[in-house]
RNA sequence: GGCGCGGUGGCGGAGUGGCUACGCAGAGGACUGCAAAUCCUUGUACCCCGGUUCAAAUCCGGGCCGCGCCUCCA
């Protein structure tokens, strides 16, 4: 089976071939970190994780490499450090940590890689020399500017020509540009900003740059490059056109993008203010019902979210992890895979599931997917929220027993009613009484 | 204005020419002291108008509507 992925570059659904099988690369665009990220930006992380999964399962584990960059120097940070009055490390290190926590209760498997960009100065000071010995690239007032065109095919991952750039440009063209469409590889910093010395002054690398060169560590050509569809332009336009004016070759055979994430329709942004971060809904439900949630809907399509949403995959999940109880592990069911071969096609993969018979199957499948990965006790037992300790319910539980003998069912109900508001569900089945927490 | 997505049953969401997607919710039934869980049965659909075809949710043309990008963004 031939893995197929739409490739943004051809607008397509194109065959996967590795440059090399014995070492696939995939470098996917990470979280710039000065604030706590929001459940759009877990897509991508959930997203390229099945295709990381996937990729180990088909090349083995050993032959993939998978790159995922911490934006560690940016203007938000600084801003950010500059309110906390801290330096911008500390902000940094304090996010990423957060992200990479938030990351591992989604169950997406750390990345092989996770550069961060304030490690690469040197590969970006070298780059730019380089695009400027080369003529892509000029200094301007302390700048130094990518001089688009000087690029002829400029625009063609986002489909984008010169006109249509210039016309749409909703922000004022900084005098020192030679052309509209120039942007920006170094800028200056005052004395009070964080920079680096370098050739055109003490600065700070432009945003995109440092994919270009943390993709250097992988190779000059990499086999996928991933990231949510907002990057498309400027940000992986501009990496295409820094790395291939400096290497005089294609930076990524492939492109995949995920779609956004959308409340009630509209993009969940910052900018738009309708955020939720990852790390609140943690707290209110597991990680595996909000990774299964953003498996719900194919990665190229808008997913709606809602916490009813997340609930309805939390119920899907304990149905799961029922039929599931006390299965051995067996063979991930082939229409599973089959499925996620055909451009990670989740929901797809989740109705094969649901169809699955083979509890054993069911469980490899869902294992895959990156779910049921706790025993199905801790799972009903564990709960997010505080509660009633287990110790105070078995009590409870053996007190409306006594009830039920004595034939007192007022009694046993109201146990059951109380345990209830308190997010206690009782079940009496033939092996006796057992409970579970509702969230 | 340019470019690009999308419109599927009450809801979520697959499906790219003929075959029940799937799940939730709803209805009926089994089981149960009552519940819960589970099992069985079951209804409801392809935005509009043309065209191609034996056959269109699917292909083509034209509309309408929604969303996104056009130098902060996953």
């Amino acid at each position: 089976m031939t893995l197929r992925l739409h490739n943004t570059l051809s607008g397509k659904k194109e065959d996967f071939k590795p440059i090399d099988a014995s070492n696939v690369r995939m470098y996917v665009c990470g979280p710039t970190v000065y604030d706590y990220a929001h459940i759009g930006n877990a897509r991508p992380v959930v997203v390229f994780d099945i295709l990381y999964r996937l990729l180990r399962h088909e090349y083995g584990p050993e032959h993939v490499t998978y790159a995922r960059n911490i934006t560690d120097i940016d203007d938000k940070i600084m801003k950010a450090a500059a309110e906390a009055g801290v330096e911008i490390s500390e902000i940094a290190g304090k996010y990423t940590k957060i992200y990479q926590d938030d990351a591992a209760k989604l169950n997406a498997l750390p990345p092989d890689e996770e550069p961060k960009a304030t490690d690469y100065l040197d590969q970006m000071k070298a780059m730019i020399e380089k695009l400027i010995a080369d003529g892509h690239a000029y200094e301007a007032q302390g700048h130094v500017l990518f001089h688009v065109p000087s690029m002829k095919n400029y625009g063609r991952l986002s489909n984008k020509n010169k006109d249509e750039l210039i016309a749409g440009a909703r922000v004022e063209v900084a005098p020192y540009k030679k052309d509209p469409r120039d942007f920006v590889l170094w800028k200056p910093s005052t004395a009070d900003q964080p920079g680096w010395d370098s050739p055109w002054g003490r600065g700070r690398p432009g945003w995109h740059l440092e994919c270009s060169c943390m993709t250097e560590d992988l190779a000059e050509t990499i086999d996928i490059h991933g990231g949510g569809l907002d990057l498309i332009f400027p940000h992986h336009e501009n990496e295409i056109a820094q790395s291939e004016c400096a290497h005089g070759k294609p930076l990524a055979n492939y492109w995949v993008h995920n779609g956004y994430l959308v409340l009630g329709g509209e993009k969940m942004s910052k900018s738009l203010g309708n955020i939720q971060t990852i790390h609140g809904l943690l707290k209110k439900f597991p990680g595996e019902a909000l990774r299964l949630t953003l498996m719900s809907a194919h990665y190229r399509q808008p997913l709606d979210f809602s916490e009813e949403a997340v609930k309805d995959q939390k119920r899907r999940l304990d149905r799961w992890y029922r039929i599931t109880e006390g299965a051995k592990e067996g063979e991930i069911p082939p229409a599973v895979l089959a499925a996620l071969m055909d451009d990670l096609n989740t929901p797809k993969a989740i109705a094969a599931l649901e169809t699955e018979k083979n509890p054993g199957a069911v469980l490899a499948g869902a294992r895959f997917l990156g779910l049921l990965t706790e025993n199905s006790d801790d799972w009903f037992k564990g709960g997010v929220s505080d509660g009633p300790s287990g110790e105070e319910i078995e009590a409870l539980i053996a007190e409306r027993l006594e009830a039920r003998k004595a034939k007192d069912f007022a009694r046993a109900d109201q146990i059951r009613k109380d345990l209830k508001a308190k997010g206690i569900i009782l079940e009496d089945g033939p092996g006796g009484t057992i409970w579970r927490r509702t969230d």
